[in-house]
DNA sequence: CCCGATTTGTCCTACGTTGTCAATTGCCGC
DNA sequence: GCGGCAATTGACAACGTAGGACAAATCGGG
């Protein structure tokens, strides 16, 4: 089995096919001034000779490599998994190609990112957070002539094309439906400091919890790093509380599963003696039982969008696009009334 | 912001340093026969210079892209990312990266998925089910001179290294447990028929039925195609019968908890009205509620050996390799004995 | 049969790196 | 200071394709 791949070239084919070199070349790049023989003859050739042109070559000569990467950090499954989809999605049909970029630690290895990249000689890039906003690895890419698509970045929005996403109204909006539900003892349990999304999407849930003349205690938040392990930590934290919260925010589906089944553990029902609420919409929140109460975030548009924007870029020199991408309230069956609301909401009725 | 990215090549660092350009790719690939004085100067002038190796250049003088693929169909989500996490475990501090292939149906593009690897300039592939079965796509990756490592194939194991798995045994081991609660109603939830572990581990069930001398009844078996809408469905159709079934053997973990929702949906609490057993040990197994008894797969140490294996191919030559796996039984919270045993049961102890 | 337009060929250079092989240098003992 | 041998260094041709410039061949129409 040894293995004599014969390599046929551009020359072979148009000795085969009894015409110049340029001639194929021309064929190949659908340059015009060529008659559809002649075409149709290099082709018959190409194929008898199994012909491929060399992407090395091409690639050399162009400065072309038709790769893009994406770049993600460790976080949910699902989320990885939507983004990942959205831009292979959008690569259905192209010429491009993905290469998977995971990143142990943006915030620690920022330096050394983009020496990776370079080093794949990718064209392009999709930035998941917290890369997005790791202003460092920009400018390096900048420097470095990669291009770049941010998906949902919180600064210098000025920077690359983005797609954008108003973090801070999803939470607004959950946090409120939680709080028109009657609950007032709301522990919340956020995701990993590094992501601006955590920070984010506190806000928004302190500008509801103002709305409704209420403060966020500090005491009731625990921090679960999106996982589903650190969720259930965080949920047994707060659980083991005296003054046990009616509610609890969680900053993603994957923790908030997590908390719910710390919830059940110890013999809570939910959503009778305590409401849950997620973040993302991911495919556990509709798997779960309870179905989860989430906001659902278009990752797989979002992803979709910057590749887009990524591809527009690299074949118009088009910089500099933006999209606007919105999140929506599902509220499912993991939240409702807290008990002693409802108690006394039946015993108003039954008076 | 024009693009005046200066392109620092090898002839520039040798003029900078005062050396031969053969002398500065000799520093860069650690090649013997150079003075440590010399070593130095060239790598301060590379630093100085900015300089990066051009890819494409020495892609096309040592025929090789140190790209791989990931071959993998639609499958379940938990699949796919179990294994990429495997392969870009094994990838860590290689000079490789990964490219992912998704492909809709194995079955329907098999002629052109070599093309697109072939376009892809890839040194070699980890294929997995049901591509690592399609023979046309081995002869036409030998054909190209392109490696490839299989995840669980199940014919013409000679060809390529594989990574084997035992499913008749995982199935047998899981229904076995089934029947030993005391189950004799039971139905079954299939895959993609596409895929060989469909019929491996209808295979281990039959064993298992024979083994306590009863039978697999046909029109108890549903299709599901391992997707959480397809056993949602299958579940249904299933629960709609007149002789429901007290018992469901689930092929994978996303379809038996779409079947846990269905079961739900009609006011079935599981076990106790129905027992559910699926198949991998996905995610969602033990996020489930109840946690789903399941066969552990090492879906994430198949990834790993696999990418060992190619790697192993395409530095060293060295060809066939092949590694086991085992399927372990996970006998966790959603199967017990059916309720008429149990009530049989109680009635013993209480007479 | 000649003119202009289209098609095809020739020739050459660029892309950036590595392999081959020859030339040069340095070092050793005498 | 000089052979002789090993360690270093360099010159030059690949690798396969793109594409520019321009000449040659071919075609169609009046």
């Amino acid at each position: 089995m040894s293995n004599p791949i014969k390599r046929t070239t551009i020359v072979d084919v148009g000795r085969h096919a009894g015409v110049s070199t340029k001639t194929v070349s021309r064929v190949f790049n659908d340059e015009p001034h060529v008659s559809d023989a002649v075409k149709q003859r290099v082709r018959a050739s190409a194929a008898a000779l199994n012909y491929h042109p060399n992407v090395f070559a091409q690639s050399l000569v162009r400065r072309r490599s038709h790769l893009i990467g994406l770049v993600y950090e460790k976080p949910s499954a699902s989320y990885v998994v939507d983004l990942q989809m959205g831009v292979l999605e959008r690569l259905k049909g192209e010429r491009y190609r993905l290469i998977v970029i995971p990143v142990q630690s943006v915030q620690e290895n920022g330096a050394e990112i983009v020496g990776l990249l370079r080093a794949a000689a990718l064209d392009g890039v999709v930035l998941a957070p917290p890369a997005s906003d790791h202003l460092q690895i920009l400018a390096q890419l900048d420097g470095a002539g990669i291009r770049y698509a941010r998906i949902a970045p919180s600064r210098q929005l000025d920077l690359g094309s983005s797609t954008l996403l108003d973090d801070v109204a999803g939470a607004q909006a959950i946090a409120a439906h939680v709080l028109a539900l009657g609950h007032r003892d709301i522990a919340i349990v956020r995701g990993d400091p590094d992501h601006a999304a955590t920070h984010a999407r506190m806000k928004g849930y302190a500008q509801a919890f103002a709305e409704a003349g209420c403060g966020v205690r500090d005491d009731r938040i625990e921090t679960g790093l999106f996982t589903f392990d650190g969720g259930y930590a965080a949920g047994h934290a707060l659980l083991d509380r005296a003054d046990r919260p009616s509610a609890i925010l969680v900053q993603n589906d994957e923790m908030a599963v997590g908390v719910m089944l710390a919830a059940r553990e110890r013999g809570l029902s939910i959503p009778d003696d305590l409401s849950i609420a997620g973040f993302d919409d991911a495919e556990v929140s509709r798997i779960a039982w309870p179905r989860l109460t989430t906001v659902r975030q278009p990752v797989f548009e979002m992803a979709i969008a910057a590749t887009d924007m990524l591809i527009a870029d690299l074949e118009d020199r088009k910089l500099q696009a933006h999209t606007h991408h919105d999140n929506t309230l599902l509220v499912r069956d993991s939240t409702a009334p807290p008990r002693a609301t409802a108690l006394r909401d039946a015993e108003t009725n039954g008076g």
